[in-house]
DNA sequence: CTACACCCTATACTTCGGTATAGGGTCAAG
DNA sequence: CTTGACCCTATACCGAAGTATAGGGTGTAG
Protein backbone atom coordinates (compact mmCIF):
# COMPACT_ATOMS: atom_id res chain seq x y z
CA UNK A 1 0.00 0.00 0.00
CA UNK A 2 2.59 2.12 0.83
CA UNK A 3 3.96 3.59 -2.76
CA UNK A 4 7.55 5.75 -2.84
CA UNK A 5 8.21 8.25 -5.83
CA UNK A 6 10.87 8.43 -8.18
CA UNK A 7 13.10 10.37 -6.22
CA UNK A 8 12.24 8.68 -2.85
CA UNK A 9 13.19 5.21 -4.41
CA UNK A 10 16.35 6.65 -5.87
CA UNK A 11 17.66 7.92 -2.98
CA UNK A 12 16.64 5.19 -0.72
CA UNK A 13 18.59 2.66 -3.31
CA UNK A 14 21.18 4.81 -3.72
CA UNK A 15 20.88 5.44 -7.60
CA UNK A 16 19.55 8.41 -9.15
CA UNK A 17 15.93 8.92 -10.89
CA UNK A 18 17.85 8.48 -14.45
CA UNK A 19 19.43 4.96 -13.89
CA UNK A 20 15.66 4.51 -12.88
CA UNK A 21 14.13 5.50 -15.84
CA UNK A 22 17.08 3.44 -17.43
CA UNK A 23 16.08 0.73 -16.12
CA UNK A 24 12.45 0.81 -17.14
CA UNK A 25 13.59 1.74 -20.73
CA UNK A 26 15.23 -1.32 -20.77
CA UNK A 27 12.83 -3.41 -19.49
CA UNK A 28 14.58 -4.62 -16.20
CA UNK A 29 11.92 -3.44 -14.46
CA UNK A 30 8.04 -2.71 -15.56
CA UNK A 31 6.77 0.49 -15.54
CA UNK A 32 5.58 1.39 -11.97
CA UNK A 33 2.00 2.50 -11.40
CA UNK A 34 1.33 6.49 -12.17
CA UNK A 35 -0.32 8.96 -9.74
CA UNK A 36 -3.18 10.93 -11.30
CA UNK A 37 -0.33 13.56 -12.91
CA UNK A 38 2.01 11.00 -14.37
CA UNK A 39 4.19 10.59 -11.45
CA UNK A 40 5.92 6.73 -10.76
CA UNK A 41 4.13 5.40 -7.69
CA UNK A 42 7.10 2.25 -6.71
CA UNK A 43 5.10 -0.07 -4.77
CA UNK A 44 6.84 -3.16 -2.46
CA UNK A 45 7.00 -5.29 -5.09
CA UNK A 46 8.76 -2.67 -7.25
CA UNK A 47 11.48 -1.76 -4.35
CA UNK A 48 11.66 -5.66 -4.05
CA UNK A 49 12.73 -6.36 -7.49
CA UNK A 50 14.61 -3.39 -7.95
CA UNK A 51 17.14 -4.23 -4.59
CA UNK A 52 17.01 -8.21 -5.79
CA UNK A 53 18.53 -6.20 -9.24
CA UNK A 54 21.05 -4.19 -7.28
CA UNK A 55 22.08 -7.22 -5.10
CA UNK A 56 22.73 -9.50 -8.19
CA UNK A 57 24.55 -6.95 -10.07
CA UNK A 58 26.94 -6.40 -7.20
CA UNK A 59 27.33 -10.21 -7.34
CA UNK A 60 28.97 -9.16 -10.59
CA UNK A 61 26.36 -10.01 -12.94
CA UNK A 62 25.52 -7.52 -16.16
CA UNK A 63 21.61 -6.06 -16.73
CA UNK A 64 21.68 -8.48 -19.39
CA UNK A 65 22.24 -11.06 -17.02
CA UNK A 66 19.82 -10.04 -14.56
CA UNK A 67 17.02 -9.54 -16.71
CA UNK A 68 17.50 -13.20 -18.25
CA UNK A 69 16.85 -14.32 -14.27
CA UNK A 70 13.94 -11.78 -14.11
CA UNK A 71 12.30 -13.19 -17.18
CA UNK A 72 12.35 -16.55 -15.82
CA UNK A 73 11.38 -15.27 -12.37
CA UNK A 74 8.54 -13.52 -13.97
CA UNK A 75 7.64 -16.77 -15.80
CA UNK A 76 7.62 -18.39 -12.48
CA UNK A 77 10.09 -20.86 -13.79
CA UNK A 78 12.93 -19.69 -11.57
CA UNK A 79 14.47 -23.13 -10.70
CA UNK A 80 17.49 -23.78 -8.79
CA UNK A 81 19.06 -24.95 -11.55
CA UNK A 82 18.52 -22.21 -13.69
CA UNK A 83 20.37 -20.03 -11.46
CA UNK A 84 23.15 -22.67 -10.25
CA UNK A 85 24.13 -22.79 -14.47
CA UNK A 86 24.02 -19.07 -14.79
CA UNK A 87 26.30 -18.51 -11.80
CA UNK A 88 28.41 -21.36 -12.98
CA UNK A 89 28.73 -20.01 -16.19
CA UNK A 90 29.49 -16.71 -14.59
CA UNK A 91 32.10 -18.06 -12.41
CA UNK A 92 33.78 -19.95 -15.52
CA UNK A 93 33.83 -16.59 -17.17
CA UNK A 94 35.12 -14.46 -14.60
CA UNK A 95 38.08 -17.28 -13.83
CA UNK A 96 38.94 -16.66 -17.59
CA UNK A 97 39.02 -13.21 -17.10
CA UNK A 98 41.10 -13.47 -13.85
CA UNK A 99 43.47 -15.83 -15.51
CA UNK A 100 44.16 -13.58 -18.58
CA UNK A 101 44.87 -10.21 -16.48
CA UNK A 102 47.39 -12.65 -14.85
CA UNK A 103 48.84 -13.35 -17.35
CA UNK A 104 49.22 -9.81 -18.64
CA UNK A 105 50.59 -8.77 -15.19
CA UNK A 106 53.30 -11.98 -15.49
CA UNK A 107 54.55 -10.32 -18.64
CA UNK A 108 54.29 -6.84 -17.25
CA UNK A 109 56.43 -7.42 -13.88
CA UNK A 110 59.69 -8.09 -14.93
CA UNK A 111 60.09 -5.49 -17.21
CA UNK A 112 59.00 -3.50 -14.38
CA UNK A 113 61.99 -5.13 -12.05
CA UNK A 114 64.39 -5.00 -15.12
CA UNK A 115 64.06 -0.87 -14.88
CA UNK A 116 63.98 -1.04 -11.17
CA UNK A 117 67.46 -2.66 -10.90
CA UNK A 118 68.90 -0.87 -13.82
CA UNK A 119 67.99 2.55 -12.22
CA UNK A 120 70.02 1.37 -8.94
CA UNK A 121 72.55 0.10 -10.87
CA UNK A 122 73.23 1.56 -14.29
CA UNK A 123 74.56 -0.99 -17.14
CA UNK A 124 77.69 0.84 -18.34
CA UNK A 125 76.39 0.75 -21.70
CA UNK A 126 73.75 3.35 -20.45
CA UNK A 127 70.41 1.48 -22.14
CA UNK A 128 68.37 -0.34 -19.97
CA UNK A 129 67.47 -3.68 -21.25
CA UNK A 130 63.83 -3.64 -20.63
CA UNK A 131 63.25 -0.29 -22.28
CA UNK A 132 65.47 -1.77 -25.63
CA UNK A 133 63.27 -5.24 -25.57
CA UNK A 134 59.78 -2.67 -25.33
CA UNK A 135 60.44 -0.21 -27.80
CA UNK A 136 62.26 -2.15 -29.65
CA UNK A 137 64.25 0.67 -30.73
CA UNK A 138 66.53 1.85 -28.04
CA UNK A 139 66.80 4.45 -26.29
CA UNK A 140 66.26 7.99 -28.49
CA UNK A 141 67.02 8.03 -31.54
CA UNK A 142 66.12 10.12 -34.68
CA UNK A 143 65.47 9.28 -38.54
CA UNK B 1 63.49 4.49 -48.73
CA UNK B 2 61.37 1.63 -48.84
CA UNK B 3 57.65 2.87 -48.49
CA UNK B 4 54.67 0.51 -48.13
CA UNK B 5 50.98 1.84 -49.20
CA UNK B 6 47.86 1.45 -46.34
CA UNK B 7 46.40 -2.01 -47.68
CA UNK B 8 50.48 -3.15 -47.35
CA UNK B 9 51.10 -2.22 -43.63
CA UNK B 10 47.48 -3.17 -42.51
CA UNK B 11 48.49 -6.40 -43.96
CA UNK B 12 51.75 -6.74 -43.02
CA UNK B 13 51.05 -5.76 -39.37
CA UNK B 14 47.66 -7.71 -39.04
CA UNK B 15 45.49 -4.27 -38.77
CA UNK B 16 42.73 -2.77 -41.55
CA UNK B 17 43.38 0.06 -43.10
CA UNK B 18 40.64 1.49 -41.07
CA UNK B 19 42.49 0.89 -37.72
CA UNK B 20 45.58 2.49 -39.50
CA UNK B 21 43.44 6.23 -40.38
CA UNK B 22 42.01 5.41 -36.32
CA UNK B 23 45.68 5.29 -35.23
CA UNK B 24 46.41 8.46 -36.98
CA UNK B 25 42.97 10.09 -36.65
CA UNK B 26 43.57 9.87 -32.69
CA UNK B 27 47.15 11.22 -33.07
CA UNK B 28 48.97 8.01 -32.01
CA UNK B 29 50.74 8.00 -35.18
CA UNK B 30 51.85 11.09 -37.16
CA UNK B 31 49.85 11.21 -40.25
CA UNK B 32 52.62 9.81 -43.01
CA UNK B 33 53.63 10.94 -46.29
CA UNK B 34 51.37 11.30 -49.44
CA UNK B 35 51.83 10.05 -53.01
CA UNK B 36 51.08 12.79 -55.82
CA UNK B 37 47.56 11.43 -55.72
CA UNK B 38 46.73 11.58 -52.12
CA UNK B 39 47.69 7.86 -50.93
CA UNK B 40 49.62 7.11 -47.73
CA UNK B 41 53.57 5.99 -47.89
CA UNK B 42 54.33 4.81 -44.95
CA UNK B 43 58.46 5.07 -44.11
CA UNK B 44 60.59 2.61 -42.00
CA UNK B 45 60.28 4.49 -39.35
CA UNK B 46 56.53 4.50 -39.43
CA UNK B 47 56.47 0.95 -39.56
CA UNK B 48 58.21 0.33 -36.92
CA UNK B 49 56.12 3.04 -34.70
CA UNK B 50 53.01 0.76 -35.74
CA UNK B 51 55.06 -2.15 -34.53
CA UNK B 52 55.63 -0.77 -30.86
CA UNK B 53 52.29 0.54 -30.99
CA UNK B 54 51.21 -3.28 -31.27
CA UNK B 55 54.06 -5.10 -29.08
CA UNK B 56 53.01 -2.76 -25.99
CA UNK B 57 49.14 -3.24 -26.71
CA UNK B 58 49.64 -6.96 -26.63
CA UNK B 59 51.19 -6.19 -23.01
CA UNK B 60 47.77 -4.66 -21.73
CA UNK B 61 48.51 -0.72 -22.33
CA UNK B 62 45.36 0.84 -23.51
CA UNK B 63 46.17 3.63 -26.39
CA UNK B 64 46.25 5.84 -24.33
CA UNK B 65 48.68 4.91 -21.79
CA UNK B 66 50.55 4.60 -25.33
CA UNK B 67 50.41 7.47 -26.56
CA UNK B 68 51.58 8.99 -23.50
CA UNK B 69 55.14 6.59 -24.00
CA UNK B 70 54.94 8.14 -27.60
CA UNK B 71 54.97 11.84 -26.60
CA UNK B 72 57.54 11.27 -24.41
CA UNK B 73 59.84 9.51 -27.10
CA UNK B 74 58.70 12.21 -29.25
CA UNK B 75 59.96 14.63 -26.92
CA UNK B 76 63.23 12.38 -26.29
CA UNK B 77 62.81 12.18 -23.14
CA UNK B 78 61.18 8.42 -22.84
CA UNK B 79 63.54 7.72 -20.09
CA UNK B 80 63.91 4.37 -18.53
CA UNK B 81 62.22 5.73 -15.22
CA UNK B 82 59.21 7.10 -17.11
CA UNK B 83 58.66 3.67 -18.40
CA UNK B 84 59.56 1.57 -15.31
CA UNK B 85 56.51 4.15 -13.54
CA UNK B 86 54.29 3.91 -16.06
CA UNK B 87 54.93 -0.08 -15.99
CA UNK B 88 54.88 -0.55 -12.45
CA UNK B 89 51.39 2.06 -12.08
CA UNK B 90 49.99 -0.48 -14.54
CA UNK B 91 50.56 -3.60 -12.73
CA UNK B 92 49.07 -2.05 -10.02
CA UNK B 93 45.82 -1.38 -11.47
CA UNK B 94 45.88 -4.94 -13.03
CA UNK B 95 46.29 -6.28 -9.43
CA UNK B 96 43.28 -4.27 -8.51
CA UNK B 97 41.52 -6.00 -10.86
CA UNK B 98 42.46 -9.09 -10.43
CA UNK B 99 41.72 -8.66 -6.73
CA UNK B 100 37.92 -7.28 -7.34
CA UNK B 101 37.47 -10.22 -9.78
CA UNK B 102 38.66 -13.18 -7.21
CA UNK B 103 36.21 -11.55 -4.58
CA UNK B 104 33.37 -11.31 -7.09
CA UNK B 105 34.06 -14.99 -7.71
CA UNK B 106 34.45 -16.35 -4.13
CA UNK B 107 31.23 -14.26 -3.36
CA UNK B 108 29.70 -16.61 -6.25
CA UNK B 109 31.01 -20.04 -6.06
CA UNK B 110 29.83 -20.54 -2.85
CA UNK B 111 25.93 -20.29 -4.24
CA UNK B 112 27.14 -22.73 -7.31
CA UNK B 113 27.82 -25.08 -5.25
CA UNK B 114 24.75 -24.66 -2.44
CA UNK B 115 22.68 -25.03 -5.44
CA UNK B 116 24.81 -28.17 -6.75
CA UNK B 117 23.82 -30.17 -3.61
CA UNK B 118 20.47 -28.90 -3.42
CA UNK B 119 20.04 -30.34 -6.53
CA UNK B 120 21.41 -33.58 -5.99
CA UNK B 121 19.75 -33.46 -1.86
CA UNK B 122 16.67 -31.32 -2.08
CA UNK B 123 15.70 -30.43 1.57
CA UNK B 124 12.61 -31.09 2.91
CA UNK B 125 10.78 -27.61 2.52
CA UNK B 126 11.96 -27.60 -1.39
CA UNK B 127 13.24 -24.51 -1.41
CA UNK B 128 17.08 -23.91 -2.56
CA UNK B 129 18.77 -21.66 0.12
CA UNK B 130 20.81 -20.13 -2.32
CA UNK B 131 18.23 -19.19 -4.43
CA UNK B 132 16.46 -17.63 -1.36
CA UNK B 133 19.80 -15.97 -0.82
CA UNK B 134 20.16 -14.37 -4.18
CA UNK B 135 16.83 -13.51 -4.78
CA UNK B 136 15.89 -12.25 -1.03
CA UNK B 137 12.17 -13.25 -1.83
CA UNK B 138 12.01 -16.77 -1.79
CA UNK B 139 10.89 -18.82 -4.58
CA UNK B 140 8.46 -17.22 -6.87
CA UNK B 141 5.71 -15.86 -5.81
CA UNK B 142 2.58 -13.59 -6.91
CA UNK B 143 1.59 -9.82 -5.61
C1' DC C 1 1.17 34.82 -7.53
C1' DT C 2 5.46 33.19 -7.46
C1' DA C 3 9.31 30.69 -6.13
C1' DC C 4 11.19 26.32 -5.67
C1' DA C 5 11.65 21.45 -5.39
C1' DC C 6 10.43 17.81 -7.66
C1' DC C 7 8.80 15.15 -11.76
C1' DC C 8 8.23 14.03 -16.81
C1' DT C 9 9.96 12.95 -21.84
C1' DA C 10 13.21 12.86 -25.43
C1' DT C 11 17.57 13.22 -27.09
C1' DA C 12 22.48 13.40 -27.09
C1' DC C 13 26.65 12.31 -25.02
C1' DT C 14 30.27 9.48 -22.47
C1' DT C 15 34.47 5.65 -22.77
C1' DC C 16 37.15 2.38 -25.63
C1' DG C 17 38.80 0.52 -29.63
C1' DG C 18 37.61 0.14 -33.20
C1' DT C 19 34.00 -1.51 -37.45
C1' DA C 20 30.77 -0.45 -41.19
C1' DT C 21 28.96 2.21 -44.69
C1' DA C 22 28.43 5.74 -48.31
C1' DG C 23 30.27 8.06 -51.91
C1' DG C 24 33.89 9.07 -54.42
C1' DG C 25 39.07 9.03 -56.63
C1' DT C 26 43.33 6.35 -58.71
C1' DC C 27 45.72 3.12 -61.35
C1' DA C 28 46.99 -0.90 -64.03
C1' DA C 29 45.36 -4.66 -67.09
C1' DG C 30 42.79 -6.08 -70.89
C1' DC D 1 37.38 2.58 -72.35
C1' DT D 2 36.06 -0.16 -68.90
C1' DT D 3 36.66 -3.16 -65.18
C1' DG D 4 38.42 -4.18 -60.79
C1' DA D 5 41.48 -3.67 -57.00
C1' DC D 6 42.87 -0.46 -54.24
C1' DC D 7 42.69 4.15 -51.90
C1' DC D 8 40.50 8.43 -49.82
C1' DT D 9 37.17 11.14 -46.54
C1' DA D 10 33.33 11.61 -43.59
C1' DT D 11 29.96 9.82 -40.90
C1' DA D 12 27.43 6.52 -38.22
C1' DC D 13 27.42 2.67 -35.38
C1' DC D 14 28.71 -1.24 -31.80
C1' DG D 15 28.33 -2.70 -26.45
C1' DA D 16 27.74 -1.37 -21.43
C1' DA D 17 25.68 1.18 -18.20
C1' DG D 18 24.47 4.78 -17.61
C1' DT D 19 24.94 10.55 -17.37
C1' DA D 20 23.72 15.11 -19.04
C1' DT D 21 20.90 18.33 -21.01
C1' DA D 22 16.82 20.72 -22.85
C1' DG D 23 12.37 21.95 -22.29
C1' DG D 24 8.45 21.50 -20.01
C1' DG D 25 4.69 20.04 -16.11
C1' DT D 26 3.25 19.56 -10.92
C1' DG D 27 2.66 20.67 -6.24
C1' DT D 28 3.22 23.18 -2.24
C1' DA D 29 4.69 27.07 0.82
C1' DG D 30 4.88 31.84 1.60
ZN1 LIG E 1 28.50 -15.69 -20.69
ZN1 LIG F 1 64.62 0.52 -17.86
ZN1 LIG G 1 46.13 4.36 -14.37
ZN1 LIG H 1 19.61 -23.60 -5.56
Amino acid sequence: MNSLRTGEVAQKLGLSAQTLYFYERIGLIPSPQRSPSGYRLFGDRDVARLSFILRVKALGLSLDEIKEILLLYDGESLTCQAIRDRLQHKVQELDQKIHRLQALRNELAPLVKECQSFLSQPSPDGECSALRDITGIGGNQDA
